[in-house]
DNA sequence: CGCAATTCAGTTGTGCACAACTGAATGATG
DNA sequence: CATCATTCAGTTGTGCACAACTGAATTGCG
């Protein structure tokens, strides 16, 4: 890779130097195996249609059903803002339609077209293909997903506590 | 390649279910903890002024002085359609300068004013406050570093052979 | 030398992320 | 019951990611 990784701790030589190139390592790691994740998604996803963000709310779709977005978002953490535009893509798409509920009409439920169910046979060709490209064995992808998931947790909590006073 | 990775979990419930599934926890992990990350640098960063793709910039410069835009692209992964309107923003608030390349008037070399070199002193703040808020260790972060540069790298080679033939 | 391919930064267009806001529906409280 | 706060989806505006393209500068090759 182009980015070397600093040889081993240096407590004594300057601190505030080595913070930021290992601040450096850290976000640019996550930030580029993000960025490569989602591209190799792409190239599979195109052929169905689909982008990252779409191809995600159409896991949730086929897994539970009909959803309102409000659980849509939860699911996936992503808010209204970028949500609504990204329905209203897939409906133009003739994938999903939006539905008012009755019982609460500020809700509106997202449910799979005929067209929409049927994409789901295509799209079980995916994961192989993205475990494949991992090179990574079934074990570590847990491991890396548990890792991960506890680097949300607190990251999130800590985003909370930081909200009302930043010190 | 076609690797056979076994679900092997269990063997009697429709094995395309659990590939979707397990699938779908693995990039739901990887966004979210990408997008938590980027939201806890948003609220330190922005007392800074600066977006977290801004930040990254930063960083290349705070390390490396004067660097043409071609390099920056390499160091971050980001083209020209990315950078050259970020840039731009960071100019607009006096941050950077750009010059063409005397030797190469295709090149334009980014470099830092006064007070883009004065920033780094208060940015000194944000690797702590970021480790601080993973609850990880030095070593578990190197560790995690490592397991995504080495994702990153199998997703770019996987990539590249996908390009010219997608089977 | 002269022309074609390459290498640059920049622009355009699409889509996502997110903050801030709007407006309607619902629920809570006095 | 009347009002006020909350909860929804949606809109607007800013910024990033990236594909596809433009146009200028450079390089390579005959």
């Amino acid at each position: 890779m182009t980015t070397e990784v600093p040889p081993s701790a240096q407590p004594d030589t300057a601190p505030e130097e080595d913070w930021l190139r290992l601040d450096s390592q850290i976000c640019f790691s996550l930030h580029a195996a993000s960025r490569a994740f989602t591209g190799v998604y792409r190239v599979l996803l195109k052929e169905l249609g689909l982008t990252y963000p779409q191809y995600l709310v159409m896991l949730v779709l086929w897994e539970h059903g009909r959803t309102p977005v409000k659980r849509l978002g939860e699911h996936l953490r992503l808010d209204s803002g970028t949500l609504s535009p990204l329905l209203k893509r897939l409906e133009a798409a003739g994938l999903v339609t939006r539905e008012r509920s009755a019982r609460d009409e500020r809700s509106v439920e997202v449910l799979l077209t005929g067209q929409g169910t049927a994409l789901r046979e295509r799209a079980t060709l995916v994961p192989r293909r993205i475990m494949a490209a991992t090179g990574f064995t079934l074990d570590e992808i847990v491991d890396l997903r548990t890792r991960l998931d506890r680097l949300t947790g607190a990251l999130d909590a800590a985003a909370l506590e930081e909200a009302p006073d930043c010190r």
